[in-house]
DNA sequence: AGTTTAATAAGTGCAAACACTTATTTTTAT
DNA sequence: ATAAAAATAAGTGTTTGCACTTATTAAACT
């Protein structure tokens, strides 16, 4: 099994290392960089395409929002979980308003991380109870049109490889025993799901932020 | 500057230390992983996807020349430069028709090597000149239609990034103030010298070998 | 000075993609 | 058992992509 890449980022030596030796003895995880320098963080996010960041927020020379914002343009592919001593629901707005995909506070226990780390791995939301109940549902709803690859069937995974390789709909439908219309309404589908323009662009999105389907 | 990422990959520790000692004192590269099993290069290949890949032919429990077929698949953005202790040109050759970018013998300088992995880096094929003359013209041409990136002029890169974007022919034309027809032509130069069928698969070439682009 | 390369653009025709509708069947979940 | 989701497919029309030819102009290289 494929382990979950992840980058840790926090200015306190402490609490990065923790992290660090909960997440390496747990063989489902690999850290593949930490660092106590939000630039830094953004350079290594670019750099080694961690799946997952821990992002500390109270970070220095730029914060951990900028950090985040920087870090969802560099490598899209990564998630990004914010991890705070804020339990104030503001803090957590923002985050997920920034694209961060998960939020927890410092004092959640190992099994909550591991939950979270999990959740966003697999392309949920992960808002630890402590301030969940305190998040309006508007900032949780707001993206709920957003493109989301999980709403993908297998079907329609399968003709989005096939399309990657530059077969046509009439190729893949020979190849898959179907009609060329019921690929070209999957096609068409697969679009309108993930709110793209056309095949190329399609491509590009899978290959940056769904490139293990 | 951006330092170039390498995979050291041979069974005797020595060697290996050897070059990543090297290699790790020059600010033009960054070692990001060495192993001396074969099959773990592969592994690493593709989840660190380094720019270079060192690659010994001699090595357990798959052969080098195993090893760079599955990394050519599992990770193409990798350049791999085989590195023998063989100077028999037979080996040199098998190495560059199975797509290693580059050849050097053992007792290869420094030097050498440096300027191998440059060369390489830089698209280029590298043989050392131990054997470069032994190699018969023809292996080095024959792939001389392959696709490459290098091929690509500036305004064809400007249009392939568009065309990632989603962007229609007709769009991009009014966004570089051109007619729709150029846009066509380029488009078409890019997908004959790529030898590609259409703008996916283009979209997916481009993201897995050319992604800095 | 002369050749090559790059960028520009027009024409023509076919194939494919894309948008949208409707509808049946099968599978999955409640 | 019934509802919901997914896969199947046909129809129809518009737009875009792709292939191939030819040609002009500007820049770059030898």
């Amino acid at each position: 099994m494929q382990k979950i890449t992840v980058l840790i980022a926090d200015d306190h030596k402490l609490i990065r290392e923790t992290w660090s030796y909960i997440l390496s003895n747990d063989p489902r995880f690999e850290v593949i960089a930490e660092c106590g320098d939000s630039e830094q963080a953004v350079e290594l996010a670019r750099a080694k395409r961690p799946q997952i960041v821990l992002m500390d927020i109270n970070m220095t020379p730029i914060s951990g929002f900028e950090a985040t914002e920087k870090i969802r343009k560099v490598s899209p592919v990564s998630k990004i979980i914010a991890v705070s001593m804020h339990s104030q629901p503001a803090y957590a707005k923002k985050m997920l308003q920034i694209g961060a995909k998960g939020y927890v506070t410092k004092n959640s226990s190992k099994e909550e991380m591991i939950k979270a780390i999990l959740e966003v791995n697999n392309g949920n939301r992960y808002i630890c109870d402590e301030i969940k109940n305190n998040i309006s549902d508007l900032v949780l709803e707001e993206n709920k049109d957003a493109p989301n690859v999980n709403a993908l069937t297998e079907r329609e995974i399968q003709i989005i490889n096939l399309i990657k390789e530059g077969f046509s709909s009439k190729e893949i439908a020979t190849q898959l025993n179907i009609s060329l219309k019921t690929v070209e309404v999957h096609r068409h589908n697969v679009l309108k799901k993930l709110k793209l323009k056309n095949s190329a662009s399609l491509v590009n999105f899978i290959n940056h932020t769904a490139s293990y389907i």
